[in-house]
DNA sequence: CCTACCGATCGGTAGG
DNA sequence: CCTACCGATCGGTAGG
C-alpha cells in the first residue's frame, strides 16, 4: 500500500468517525507518523481527498447496480440490488459512511458529479420497480415513493450495520429483501 | 422571539445547512446582526446550543410517541408512529436534521442521554411489531430486523422530504404507511 | 519527509 | 451589546 492509499485509507477512518471538518490534516498525519506538511507531497488538499474517498465509494455501489442484467425478472432485480447495496456498505463501512454523511462538504461543482451519479444509481432502484409494475409483479400505487422508500430504508443501514455484529451479511440481506418484496406486494 | 430562541433557531439552520463544525459562533452572529461575542449573553457555549436543538427534537419525536394509546391495535398503533414520525420532520426539517447528523458532536455525557431517548423511542416501534406479530396481525421472522427496516425507511426521509415539495404530508404519510403495512405482512 | 512559517480563523472572555 | 483581545489551531507552502 502506497503513501496515497493509506492516507485515503487513514482519512477515511477518521472522517467516518469524526467528520471531515472535525478531522484536521495534522490528525491523518498524526495517524500515519508523518508531519501535517509531509502529506502534500502525496496530496494536493484536503478537498481531493474527500473527493477521492466519496467518488470511490459511489464506484462500488454502481458496479454492482450496472453489473446486474436488466432483463432479469424484476423480482430478482430487486434482490440484486438489496443485496449489491448491503454488501457495499458492509464491505466498505468507512467510506460508505462518509459518502453519505460528507459529500456536502464538497465544492459546488464535485457536488453535482456525486448527484449525477447518486441519481443514476437511484435509477437502477426506480426502474426495476417500474418494470416489475407493468408486468405484474409488483403492486404498488406511487412507484417513485416505493423506491425512495426502498433506498431509504437501506442508506441508513450505514448508521447500524456492523460488519462483526451477529447479523452476518446473507441472513440480513435475507430478511431486507423479504421486507423490500413484501412492500411492494411482489411476494405472498 | 427573546434573542436565546432566535439564536437557536439560526443556529439550527445554520448547523442543518453546512454542519455543526462547518459554521462558526461568528456566522450565526452574522446573521442576527451581531457580533460574535455577544451571543455569550445568552448562551454558555456552541455545544450548549448543539444540546438544545438536538434534545428538542428528540423532544418531539417522544412526544408524539408517548401519546400514542399503547392498547391499540398494532395495525393503528404503527400507523400513528409512522404518521407522527413523517410530521415531526416535516414539521421541524431543520432540527430533525441537526438531531440526525450532528449529535455525534455532543461530549459523551450528552451522547449518551441522546442515544437512552433514542432507544425509547425506537422501542415503541418494536414493541407495536412485536405486539403485533403476537396478536397474528403481523408476520415477521425478527421483528428487531423488521423495526430497523421501518425506522431506517423514516429516518432517511429527512434526506429528501421537502415539507414545500410537491407530494403533501397526508399523502406521503399514506404511501409510507401502506408500505410498512405491507412490508410487515399486516394488510392485504 | 521535516522544520518553520504564513495569514486566517476559531471559541470564548474581560472590561466597559 | 460592542471593542479588543486571548491562546490555539487551521490548511497550506517554502526551502532544504
Amino acid at each position: 500500500m502506497d503513501r496515497r492509499t493509506q492516507i485515503l485509507h487513514t482519512a477515511g477512518r477518521l472522517f467516518s468517525q469524526r467528520g471531515y471538518h472535525a478531522t484536521s490534516m495534522r490528525d491523518i498525519a498524526r495517524a500515519l507518523d508523518l508531519q501535517g506538511g509531509s502529506l502534500y507531497t502525496h496530496i494536493e488538499s484536503k478537498e481531493e481527498v474527500l473527493w477521492e474517498i466519496v467518488n470511490r465509494a459511489a464506484d462500488r455501489f454502481l458496479a454492482h447496480a450496472t453489473s446486474i442484467d436488466p432483463d432479469l425478472p424484476p423480482r430478482e432485480r430487486l434482490k440484486a440490488l438489496v443485496r449489491g447495496h448491503l454488501t457495499v456498505i458492509a464491505q466498505e463501512l468507512e467510506h460508505a459512511t462518509v459518502f453519505f454523511h460528507e459529500w456536502k462538504f464538497l465544492s459546488p461543482e464535485l457536488q453535482e458529479r456525486i448527484k449525477a451519479r447518486r441519481d443514476a444509481y437511484e435509477a437502477h432502484f426506480r426502474e426495476a420497480i417500474e418494470s416489475g409494475v407493468q408486468r405484474g409483479e409488483f403492486k404498488v400505487e406511487d412507484p417513485k415513493i416505493a423506491a425512495l422508500f426502498v433506498l431509504s430504508a437501506l442508506n441508513w443501514t450505514y448508521q447500524w450495520l456492523r460488519p462483526e455484529g451477529p447479523l452476518d451479511l446473507e441472513a440480513l440481506t435475507e430478511r431486507y429483501t423479504a421486507l423490500v418484496l413484501r412492500a411492494l406486494g411482489g411476494e405472498a
